[in-house]
Parts: structure tokens; C-alpha cells; sequence
DNA sequence: TATCTAATCGAAAGGGGTTGCGGAGCGCCG
DNA sequence: CGGCGCTCCGCAACCCCTTTCGATTAGATA
């Protein structure tokens, strides 16, 4: 920055003057120099000394679980752009799901001096907040606890979905139906649980077998196996999330079951690769590129007042009806387990 | 970090030489007397003020075309895992598919003092980095150019792959194949088009028809009713991704055409979907988290060199059979279009 | 012409760390 | 007992940019 001063003839403070736009008094003439100074040794700001003696970092975590989890990438992308539009960075870190990771994570949070990060996986503690608050950075989550100061929290309405699912299938003629929820450690998973299970007492019907299990595709398989071998053998499953209705689908036909025709299934989250199942997957619809744009402009909004007061927000979902649910069968389930070689 | 010096009734000097483990002679007991006052103010050193001391960032910046696109997540991931073991932090960037926007990302990468950047959209053009090499920055790419001064290059053997590919089809008793591959503009894409019309050549075949399309999803469709209507419908079609036989193989069952029965299909990537796709995709695997561990340790490499010498590296493929492939038919292929409602 | 206002820019004090250099204390040898 | 060599730690400069405050100049007003 030097040079450049130098070079055109000014002083640093002038250089940093254009350079920032600031609304102060410059000639359109050193302007010219300055930028021309600019140009010629092609001179880069360097972002860190600015971080420091602004002190604002204009930076932004966002806390995830891990990348290769289908839910997040939508995530990122609506939060990355809200962040890009306004000229802010994000810094963008995985707990691996990994409890002991959480606390590098919050550390290299704090030592970053972020502004404000989005907590987005639902499988942390709310107490982890503590070092963020207490350092002044705005927390937002999703689906885990009240807004107070500093900290704001995104619901997602499960409920409206699962309604609508359940309406869907009743009309279609089902009465019995299986749950397979995600791991009961998951928060979020466990509203999803609840959802479903009111929603189903609500038409007189009990979820049977209702069974957790984690996010693995593979654990949708094993699930089968006990779905399959109960007494009473039920006509859809409602799955976790659109991976497990994935592995319940592969585990189906591995098992000679149809679908829909046999059986019908519906997911939850409505990840890209849904529509590409085969059958195309009926799901619920979480927003979740909304829910990054929405995350992000919660921070922003929040940092910008006095009291740094935290609010409530609210997302909805909705049913997309694609070709994994179909009537309820008639017929006796004749099921021939495949074995393996 | 002077409140916790005057705590500890020390110097700032000490307490720095403290928290970075500096191999140099503290006393035990003061040493404690510094973490102590740490603990107690629960202080944490500010990223910003050392890197700016350092002039060392540990930061590395890894571009990718858009976080949405299932090929990224798990480069990311090996990115992201090898530079966490060392304690370095990466920035993420995307470009989306925007030519506008990589002048940007390239901005912010010189701004922010990255160390090296790994560069693995391969919609760039090598002359983009000349600013990063002008400001010390190491780079490294994917499939683009020769290393030099500053540059390391990861070539992904796709021949490998795709002669396994074409082997285990022409096994099969296919002899009439066709060619969707990736946008013309994109070079990796070239790269496997060469290699399959390549491959195929060598077992006296021509890839027919041999069609460009975008990356897009529905891209595979029309692509899938050009070939259908062509005279002479091959009996099995490589794509140039997965997610283009993802589209494809959607395509066919539209058009009432039985994959593998009456055409296989084989992907390229072995996206994490490839294997609940409905048949299992056949496809040629390119490791990608191993291709984000690479890219980090080519640039750390790199970067420890005196000189500053790029290296070229290499990355095997090799093909992975499913269900989407199978026996060459005999018959007369009976297509029916369905139309829509 | 003297005074005032507005426009334009520079000097310098940080912001929060790091680090080379040197000083103080101390055990040991000659 | 003086000098030497180790340890251990503080001083102060420096990293690069921002920003307050004040200086300078020109033009406008009285």
C-alpha cells in the first residue's frame, strides 16, 4: 500500500480512502491516480490487516455435519450466496459428528472472530454456545432452542408436511403404516418422530413397527428385514429422510416387494436425487436452500441491532407427490426373501 | 493477550511464546502461570492479528464450480480433512459456472493471503492464474495444464477406466454404442470423450451417435429421444457423468425401453448415488476424496519447496459394475413412447 | 480585506499479535 | 573472585491497513 502511495504521489490513508469508497471528500484527480497506482503494480488489499484494524471480520461460520450428507449442499449454497451478496466470507466447518471435533470447531469459531454463525447440524448441545456468546458472536440454529440474546433459532414445520403426507395416503386407502425415524440422539429427527406419530393418532392410526435408526443407507435395509417379518405386514412406510426411504426401497425390491404397488413410500427432505429414485420418491419438502439464505439473513439482522436480540423463524414444508405411493394393495403380501449366494 | 500477560504477571512476549509452543526457554511454572490466566479469562489468540504478524495465513482456497453438484462433495471432504489435520483452515469458493464471477474469486483469494489454492472446476482457464502466481500463491489443477513454477497438476487417468468399461461391455456382446458426454466447453469432459471414442475405436467400434450435452439433469432426456430415434438404437450407452445416466436411464423407462434388457448404461464418477440409482449404476469411479487429500498435499508440497517447483501428479480409474449393464440384446428393440397427458 | 466554510489530504495512533535482540540472574570453571 | 555460558523473559519494532484529528488551501461571504 506503500508503493502505491508513493507512486501516486499520496499518502496511505488517501490509497485506503478510494479504496474503500468512503463518502469523504477525494478528487476525481488522485482518485485517478490512486486507482491508475493501483492498476499498474496491480496491489491487492490484504484482507487480514483489514479484519484487524476494522475489526470486523465480515466473516461468517456455518457448522455442518458433514459435506457428504445429501441435506447440506442446498444449505451451503443458499448461505454461501446470502454471504456473497453482500461481500461477506463464510468459513465453513464439519463436526464429522464427532462430539470431541464440536470444540475445535467453536474454538477455530472464536479465533476466527466470526460475526455470527449458523449451527445447522442438530446432533450438538445448545450449552456450545456459551464461547460463542460470551465472544459476542451471533449464533443461529435450526430446530434446537429458544432465541435470547445473540442466539436466534429457525423451526422448520415438520407438522404441515406430515400432514399432508398422511392425508395423501389415507386417501390413497392406506390404514397401516411403519415409521422409520432417524437416530433418537438426532433432535431434529425426533420432531420428525413426533410429527408423524400425532399426525397418524390424528386419523386413528398407530405407526407399527416404528423403528429408529441412524442416517446410514444402509440401516434402512435391516429396518426392512423387521418390517417385513412382523405379523402384520403395513401398506407405507414413512422414512426419516429421503436416504433411508432410498435404502428402505433397495431393500424392498431385494426382497421382491414392489413399489407402490406393494408397498408405498414416502422420505423426507426432498434432496436432489429424489425425483431420480426409482420409483421417483413422494416426499416432504424441506427448503433447505431457503433455510441457508434465511439462516444467514437472521445473523445479519440480528448483529445490526443495538440489543443484538435474537428472534424466532419459521419454515414450512409441503408434500411433493411423485410415484413412490400409489393405493393401498388389496392383495396378501407374497414375499420372497432373496438370499444371499 | 494483555490482559492475560498482566494477569499472569508476564510479558505479552511470554504469553505468546507460551501459546505457540515455541521451542524456546520458558520456565514450567510460568508457563502454568500463562495457561492459567488463559483458562481463567478464557482468552482466545486472534487469527486475524497473527496471520497479519506471520505473514503466514495457513489458509488454502479450494474452487469449485458449485457445491450442488454431486461431483464436489467429496473432493471437498478429502480437501477439507487434509488440510484440518494440519491445522490449516480452507476457503471455499465457487464459481458457478459464472466467467464474471472467477475474476472475483480470484480477487478474493489473493486478498485473503491464501497460501495455495486448488482449483478444481475445470471450466477455468489457465491464464487465470497469473494473479495467483504473481502474489506466491501455489496452485494446483485438475486435468488442465503442465506443472511449472508455482503450478502442480493432478491428471486423471480416464483411459484406464474406460478400456475396463469398454472391455466388459464388448464381453457382453455389445458392438453398437453410444456417446453421451459432457459440454464441449468443459475439458475434462473432452478428456473422456477422446478416451471413450478412443476405446471404442480400438475394438473396431465408433461411438454412435456421439452426442454433447450440459451437465444438466434433463439434459440426459433429449439426448436419450435423439438416440431412440435414430435408426440403428445402440444396445448400450456411455455417459459423461452419473448424473447424466442418472437422466438417461430416467429417460428410458419413459420411453417403456428395460435397462439393462434392452440397453445398458454406464455412468462415469460413481457419484454416492450411482448405487441407489434403479438399476444400480455401472460406472467408472474416479476417487474423488482422494483427489481433495492430493490436491492439499501437492500444494503443501509445493509450498516447502525452495524453489516453489510444481509437480505432476496422477489418479487411476477403474470400473465398477452393477446391475445397469448387462447382456447385449438380441431382439428388435420395441419402443413405445409414452406420451405425456 | 478579513473571516468563515468547505474540500482535500497527511500524520500518527492504534488493532492484536510475533520475534530479534539484549539484559538479568545464576551456576560453574579457572 | 571475575568471567563465561545458559536460561528465562521483556523491550520494541514490525505486520498492513483504518480512522480520527488537524492542517492546508481555495472559494465564498461580509
Amino acid at each position: 500500500m506503500k508503493n502505491v502511495a508513493s507512486r501516486a504521489g499520496v499518502s496511505p490513508a488517501t490509497v485506503s480512502r478510494v479504496l474503500n469508497n468512503k463518502t469523504q471528500y477525494i478528487s476525481e484527480e488522485t482518485r485517478k491516480r490512486v486507482l491508475d497506482a493501483v492498476n499498474e503494480l496491480n496491489y491487492y488489499k490484504n484482507v487480514h490487516a483489514r479484519r484487524l484494524a476494522t475489526g470486523q471480520s465480515g466473516l461468517f461460520g456455518l457448522v455442518i455435519s458433514e459435506i457428504a450428507n445429501p441435506y447440506f449442499p442446498e444449505v451451503i449454497r443458499g448461505f454461501q450466496a446470502a454471504a456473497w451478496d453482500r461481500g461477506l466470507d463464510v468459513l465453513l466447518l464439519n463436526t464429522e459428528y464427532d462430539p470431541a471435533r464440536i470444540q475445535s470447531v467453536i474454538r477455530k469459531l472464536v479465533e476466527s472472530d466470526v460475526s455470527g454463525v449458523a449451527i445447522m447440524t442438530s446432533s450438538i448441545d445448545d450449552s456450545a454456545t456459551s464461547s460463542l456468546t460470551a465472544a459476542e458472536i451471533g449464533v443461529v440454529f435450526c430446530n434446537l432452542c429458544h432465541s435470547r440474546k445473540l442466539v436466534s433459532n429457525i423451526t422448520i414445520n415438520y407438522r404441515r408436511g406430515v400432514l399432508q403426507a398422511i392425508e395423501h395416503v389415507v386417501t390413497l386407502g392406506h390404514r397401516r403404516a411403519a415409521v422409520i425415524a432417524g437416530p433418537g440422539t438426532n433432535g431434529t429427527a425426533m420432531n420428525i418422530r413426533q410429527a408423524l406419530v400425532a399426525g397418524l393418532k390424528h386419523k386413528n392410526m398407530a405407526p407399527y413397527p416404528l423403528i429408529s435408526c441412524d442416517y446410514r443407507v444402509d440401516a434402512g435395509a435391516s429396518a426392512v428385514h423387521a418390517i417385513l417379518s412382523a405379523p402384520d405386514v403395513p401398506t407405507v412406510i414413512f422414512c426419516g429422510s429421503d436416504l433411508i426411504a432410498m435404502g428402505v426401497m433397495s431393500a424392498l425390491e431385494e426382497a421382491g416387494v414392489r413399489v407402490p404397488e406393494d408397498i408405498s413410500v414416502i422420505g423426507i427432505d426432498d434432496i436432489s436425487f429424489a425425483f431420480l429414485a426409482r420409483p421417483p420418491l413422494t416426499t416432504i419438502r424441506v427448503p433447505r436452500e431457503q433455510l441457508g439464505v434465511m439462516a444467514f439473513n437472521a445473523l445479519d439482522k440480528m448483529l445490526k441491532l443495538k440489543r443484538k436480540l435474537g428472534a424466532a423463524y419459521k419454515l414450512e414444508t409441503e408434500l411433493v407427490v411423485r410415484a413412490s405411493t400409489g393405493p393401498a394393495r388389496k392383495h396378501k403380501l407374497n414375499i420372497r426373501i432373496r438370499q444371499a449366494p
